[in-house]
DNA sequence: ACGCGGTGTAACGTTTTGTAACCCCAGCGC
DNA sequence: GCGCTGGGGTTACAAAACGTTACACCGCGT
């Protein structure tokens, strides 16, 4: 959570960049808001570089065009503009610059988000936001790859041996914690199949898993909780993990 | 008594978006209507939690998969997808994003409208209270941890086994301290039924809850008073806990 | 064909729960 | 006092739900 893309918006319509700055942080950014250009020459001179600068074409004192050179020459961060004019010359303009994009006013700000994700990719840094799905899970002392389909607990971050039902199963848990899923569900979602009357696979499958976990050292098993006339409940909260947090 | 159900219709498409609306509403639920993640993500802050969302695969800016992970690792309502492709890898996915269920566009709303009863219907049964604030409440010498779904005696934080009935039955209580509850009323939200003429179930749940509580060493037991013609009470103020308060 | 691991089904053991029975106790009329 | 009554606590027991184990089947690689 605290290794989001900081964006810097430079805007000095208050109303624009308070609603900007709102999108885009529940977009997943952190946002610093400034006025100015004297605003980011003070953020960048107490090092703390954002890993975008959003930039209003027109400011009061300096304007965007001079702030964003003087980003470039030093080398700064990758700079989107914000302009007013939506003419070709404003484009190349902006772009001989040395922005790395440009947004013409009004704009969507799902257009800017767009435009925002693209430039860090660019920029190489990691894909920032919600739009980047967790690749890996924390629940207790496990650790889920989801892409890999495998399961670890923490310390040693030795593999949980799980076969291909069991792994299905505990995927159904973690993507859907804290409730109560029901066999009809769990069947549905892992076999694809419903139940009839007296099928008992789930129940079986959940006593392997269980098994499973704790014979790996873990904890987790005991948070597969069974409710009764219900179904099973993964009684604990599950955590994204986006990069080598421990 | 009962509010109708609401459900968050995301979908891009205001033509679509329309038409289900008003579908879902002359079926007798409330609708709001968002056309991407960020509405949700405010509607969500507001604390004003639909009782199902319905998302749409395609959506600009982030995905449909994306925000539906997001939802349901935070322990958000239940999800129905619509999605475009109708093959079979749709329920894969489906699986893997942790959608409660999906429906392939194009669709016939009554469809829909079962798939929401029926989510509806499972998401009900669950256990009583759906008001969940704090993680952790605190009342005389125990802590009920509402995620994990256990209760500890304070000094050691030794674990007090109880049976799912007898938790909920405690939870009944430490949701509605101070009141007096009905036998009728606990049957209700810990059965899902009503009481007929001679029912001592309660009764015997209550007895059995205090015995496990005083066996474990703690005093709650006492706390749960009897009310003669009246029901049950617990006798005693809840405090919410929130992380690492003594 | 053979072995092997994974999975579903069936059988059996265990826990949980509702019902019924029993007990206690307080109030009441005598 | 004494018996009676109604409410509630507790215990006993059987049925249901669940956990676990055993085994047969199926697909797969050799």
């Amino acid at each position: 959570m605290k290794d989001d893309p900081t964006i810097a918006l430079v805007e000095d319509d208050p109303e624009i960049r308070a609603l900007l700055a709102g999108y885009l942080e529940s977009e997943g950014f952190r946002v610093r808001c400034l006025d100015g250009g004297a605003g980011l020459d003070r953020l960048l001179a107490q090092g703390r570089r954002p890993d975008l600068v959003v930039l209003d074409w027109m400011l009061p004192g300096e304007d965007g065009l001079s702030i964003c050179r003087r980003l470039r020459e030093a080398g700064g961060p990758p700079v989107i503009m914000l302009t007013a004019k939506d003419e070709d010359i404003d484009r190349v303009l902006g772009l001989e610059m040395g922005a790395d994009d440009y947004v013409a006013k009004p704009f969507n700000p799902r257009v800017l988000l767009a435009r925002i994700r693209a430039v860090l990719r660019r920029a190489g840094g990691a894909p920032p936001g919600p739009a980047a799905a967790a690749e890996r899970l924390r629940v207790a002392d496990l650790v889920i790859d989801l892409a890999a389909r495998t399961v670890r607990t923490g310390e040693a971050a030795v593999e949980v041996p799980l076969t291909s039902a069991e792994y299905d199963l505990l995927h159904c848990f973690v993507t859907r914690p804290q409730r109560v899923l029901s066999r009809d569900q769990l069947l549905d979602w892992t076999r694809g199949r419903t139940a009839d009357a007296f099928d008992r696979t789930i129940d079986v499958q959940v006593s392997r898993l269980r098994h499973r976990l704790d014979g790996a050292g873990s904890m987790a098993a005991a948070l597969i909780k069974t409710v009764r006339n219900a179904g099973y409940i993964l009684a604990a909260p599950v955590t994204p993990l986006t990069a080598e947090a421990p």
